[in-house]
DNA sequence: CTGTGTGCAAAGGGTTTGCAAGTAC
DNA sequence: GTACTTGCAAACCCTTTGCACACAG
């Protein structure tokens, strides 16, 4: 059975490939980005600067900060602004050099508040009026989950 | 001579005019609102809270603010996330009683810093994962408008 | 010794709210 | 007189930066 759109493929990373991920983006893999790393990878959904700051308890607020934008700037993270005032991040896929922000499409559940990637769902293009260049998209679909969608059902 | 897409149709409407609109959609049409809706009939873009502060200098932030929430859950202006941190505002169609937020395309010029309401372009939907159910779309294009085209070109 | 990485504290930028005075009916 | 509006001030939330210490090569 294949996994849903929007599990994520990282989950059981070990600590080594983790750190080769870091090396082959030309991150100096410290004990810091490890862990945030970490974090990334076991999330099954996008993770905000205060989700993280809440998950590593030893590490400093801005610290996290400075390491999502080196892992950004890095490509190894990609950023999703989901429309809540909080901007939230997600691991690129491993094998993938040219994934930016806004290439496939995002949702975001009202009640849960959790952020998620549909990497396979690249976002839709349209046409743009004349003269109007195009360098990048924010494609976010708010609404429920299946998991909000059951609760409340039940 | 048709009107392109994302120039606003509202230019010169009259004080009466606009004091219609409001009364149409259930909101006392009070000074400030007043100055407020006429500020952004007038706009060739969505405007932030700090564009309407710096337009109207006799009228308070906060008032401002409170008008544009009591304006958004009116229906008389939809919002728009636009990336840039600040949300940003432009009017309904007058004649719209169903125009939710991210119904149409908007477009952020990254160098004038501008955004603009694509109103015949609808947001592209797509087909959700299994389980998911959809409330809204927020679909904004990033890049260069026409005029800082040109003025990159001369 | 030098450059990089980290923690602490505080500044920024934008939004939101409490409260009291003002205004309309 | 009552309910709605507004201005002022301050709180809030999240992001970002300055600075000094720590650590590795």
């Amino acid at each position: 059975m294949q996994s849903p759109d929007y599990t994520p493929n990282f989950a059981c990373m070990k600590r080594e490939e983790l750190e080769q991920l870091l090396l082959k983006r030309h991150v100096q893999p410290t004990a810091v980005r490890l862990m945030v790393l970490k974090a990334l990878s076991e999330a099954t959904q996008s993770l905000s600067l205060l989700d993280l700051d809440n998950l590593l308890d030893t590490v400093d607020r801005s610290s996290i900060f400075r390491t999502l934008t080196l892992f950004h700037s890095h490509r190894v993270v990609h950023g999703i602004d989901d429309g809540t005032g909080s901007f939230k991040y997600a691991l690129c896929d491993t094998d993938c050099d040219c994934e930016h922000d806004g290439e496939h499409t995002h949702f975001h559940c009202t009640k849960c508040n959790r952020t998620f990637c549909f990497k396979n769902i690249p976002t839709p293009l349209i046409s743009l009026p004349k003269g109007f260049q195009l360098t990048s998209v924010n494609y976010v679909v708010t609404g429920i989950c299946p998991q909000c969608a059951a609760k409340n059902r039940s």
